[in-house]
Order: C-alpha cells, then structure tokens, then sequence
DNA sequence: TTGGGGGAACTAGACGGTACAGTACTGGCC
DNA sequence: GGCCAGTACTGTACCGTCTAGTTCCCCCAA
C-alpha cells in the first residue's frame, strides 16, 4: 500500500502541506503558491500530480473518510461484549465525543460545510461515507442489543440518531461557532458523555433491566 | 421606526442585495463590484455606508440575530399553557425544526461556521444571541414544569439541550452537508418531531404522570 | 400652497495596487 | 538526459479611492 517512488512521497508531501492552507482559509481563500512553498515543491510539481485547485481541494477531503474505520470499529468493540450496557454506553459516547472534538477533524468538517453548495459531491460523500455509515454501524449494533431484549426500540436507526444527537449537538455546535480549541477540558467531555448515556437509556432501556 | 429616508431605504437596499452574495460565495468570494450592481447602487454609496467589505458583512449577519425573538416567543406559548405536555412538546418540536430548517437560515448557519476563524466575535455573538438564548429560554420553561412534576429533571439546561440534541442533530446535518433545499417534506418534519418529543418525555416525564 | 435653491447623497466608471491560477522558461542536481 | 526548484510571466479579479457630473430632498419665501 505504501508506495515510497518519489512520484509517490512528493504528491504526500503536497497533500499534507495542503491540508493545513485549505482548512485555515477555505478553498477560496486558499493560495497554491502557499501550497507549493509549504510542501517545499515547486508550482510546476504541484500541477503534475493535481490538474487544478478543485481537484486537489477534493482530493485532500476524499483522502479523510477513511478514518471512520476506528469508529466503527469502537462501536462494535464496546457494544457487542456483553458486559455491563450502561458502562459501555458511556465509553461509547466518550469515545465518539473525543474522536469528534478533534480539533483537525472540526476544521475539516467546517470546511466541507462551507463548501458543500460549490462541491455538492464532497459534501454528499462526506456525509454518507463518514455520518450516515457510522451511523447504520451504531443502529445495527443497537439492534442486535434490541434482540437481545436489553433495549426496547422499534426502529434502531432512530435510537442511534437520538444517541448520536443527545451527545453531539451540543458541543460541536459549540466548537463550530466559537473559533477556539480549549473549550471542553476532558472531565467537562466526561460529564457530556455520562448525561447523554443516561438520558439514552431512560429513553431506550428495556424496563425490565432497570 | 421606518424611517424610509434616501439613506435608511438604499442602506436597506444595499443589506438586501449583500445577503445572498456573501451567502453564495462566502466573504471571500463575495464581491463588492456585484454587491453595489445587485443592489443598482454605485460602489461610492456602497462605501458610504459601510466602511468596507468586513463592516458590510458583519452588519448582514448581526441583522438577522433578532429573528430569535420568534422563538422564544413560540418556547413559552407552547409549554406555559397548562396542556397536554406530549402534544405541546410535540407542537415545539415541529415548530423548532420549521424554523431552523428554514433555507436561508441554513445558509447563514454554514456561513457563520465558515468565518468563524476569521471573524471569532461574529461566531461568538451568533452562538449567544441566536443558540444560547434560545437554549436559555427552553430550559427556563422546563424548570417550571420540572417545578410543577410533570417532567423530572436535576438539570433543566442539560434537559433542554438533550431535546434540541434529539430533533436537530440528524436533520441539521442533513442539511449542512446536502446543499440541496428539499430535503425534507413536511411529513418528514412531522415524523421527525414527534419521534424526538416521544424519545424525550420517556426520558424526562415524571413516571406517575405516565 | 407652491416653487425654486442649496447642498447632501447618488451614479458611473476609471484607476492603482495587490493577489492569484496556471503556464513557461532556466539552470542545477542526480 | 530527465526531473525538479525557482521564478518570471500572463491574464484576470477585486478592494477601496477618486473624479465629475446628476438627482433627490427639505426648507423657506412668495
């Protein structure tokens, strides 16, 4: 997989010295000449491996989806081993939190929602490689515990949507509009993780497990 | 208050042509020469208006703050009423996703986002006047029902943010990622809403009002 | 009530300065 | 000899200013 010809290393080098150029000034904002310098590569080399800007803006958010793998991974791990469901709920919702406040993935998201009306193809893959799949991961997961008879839910898709919005909407609204990085120490992120676990299964416990 | 001036009506003009420059663009990609021709204005009394593109933009979006009074107005309409408590919520849900779901919003919404690096103050503001407030409001209300035992909550704030967490989430990411306007019709909205308030009152009713 | 005058507000467009996308060329390094 | 850094270049776009001529609004005198 890791293909070190020069071709190789040098079109890596451009994409990371990218990254940080679109996600500080948008794709609008952002300069090639800034690109080419920061990968320490000159314009000509930049236009050999990218025709253009859009396809390079594009390349560089295509190249992200892939980190949803250790989601999914996280939440088959924490929900499928039988142990205490509301322990591992609120590991669960503490892994999602972190992984989420990560101030890289914040810009990035940021950045795909600004652009989503000029590259309505980013936004949509975005959307459904990194949101929508994590989100069918947590519903089958939540299903197998509803046969299981430890949840009580009609429709698991719903339940990992609720999940999802009790423990998110909050500080990634938070974290979208206010600029700065510190804004959640990790015992606040602990507490977030906690009250979202319990409201979900005061929502979505089966009564006879209570 | 209307004071339909030369000035107070080609201000007015100029704001109203802005807004969907900025919108489509971004700030950077906004032009002025387009805002001052979509406005059939000249660039001089664009300037005589604004002291530049950043005092332009920044007056569009602190102008749109006050639609939050509609809100606020709607949360203690609805819950302060002495009703059913699962169709008043469900009335508030239905009408908090109408209202937030509403295009133009939408873009504002990804607007802000994306400037909010650029512009930390507009972000901050945007969040307090628009979010917080909103949010403050709702949970007022649910301490009085909490004082009246219909719902049962420790924290009314972190009640109130559990609920716009379960309506919003899905739907307002939906949207921020998928430019398109129709994402939902107005039976989606329904199902959604309701969905969220049932989810809710099973986690915050009181059980003997059950 | 009416009919100007005065002056602020406005239009149209050119202009300087800057920045940037993408191309072309040159000289050096492997 | 081929690849690449460095850089100059072309064409375009745009902010904010400036000039010069025009229109509108308000007040006051007749």
């Amino acid at each position: 997989m890791e293909d070190n010809g020069r071709t190789a290393r040098k079109r890596a080098q451009i994409l990371e010295a990218a990254r940080p150029v679109f996600l500080r000034n948008g794709y609008v904002g952002a300069s090639m000449d800034e690109v080419a310098a920061l990968a320490s590569v000159s314009k000509q080399t930049v236009y050999k491996h990218f025709t253009d800007k859009e396809q390079l803006f594009t390349s560089i958010i295509m190249d992200t989806t892939a980190q949803v793998e250790g989601l999914t991974k996280m939440i088959t791990a924490t929900l499928d081993d039988d142990g205490d469901l509301a322990r591992d709920l609120r590991a669960l919702a503490r892994g999602f939190l972190g992984a989420i406040m990560e101030p890289e993935l914040l810009r990035l998201r940021r950045l795909v929602m600004a652009e989503a009306e000029r590259f309505p193809d980013l936004g949509r893959t975005w959307y459904e490689r990194g949101f929508e799949r994590s989100l069918k991961t947590l519903a089958a997961a939540f299903g197998r515990l509803g046969e299981r008879g430890v949840l009580r839910l009609d429709d698991p898709e719903l339940a990992a949507e609720h999940f999802v919005g009790l423990l998110l909407w909050i500080p990634v609204n938070k974290a979208m509009f206010r600029g700065g990085n510190d804004l959640y120490a990790e015992a606040d992120l602990d507490r977030l993780a906690e009250a979202a676990a319990g409201a979900f299964l005061r929502a979505y416990a089966s009564p006879d497990t209570a």
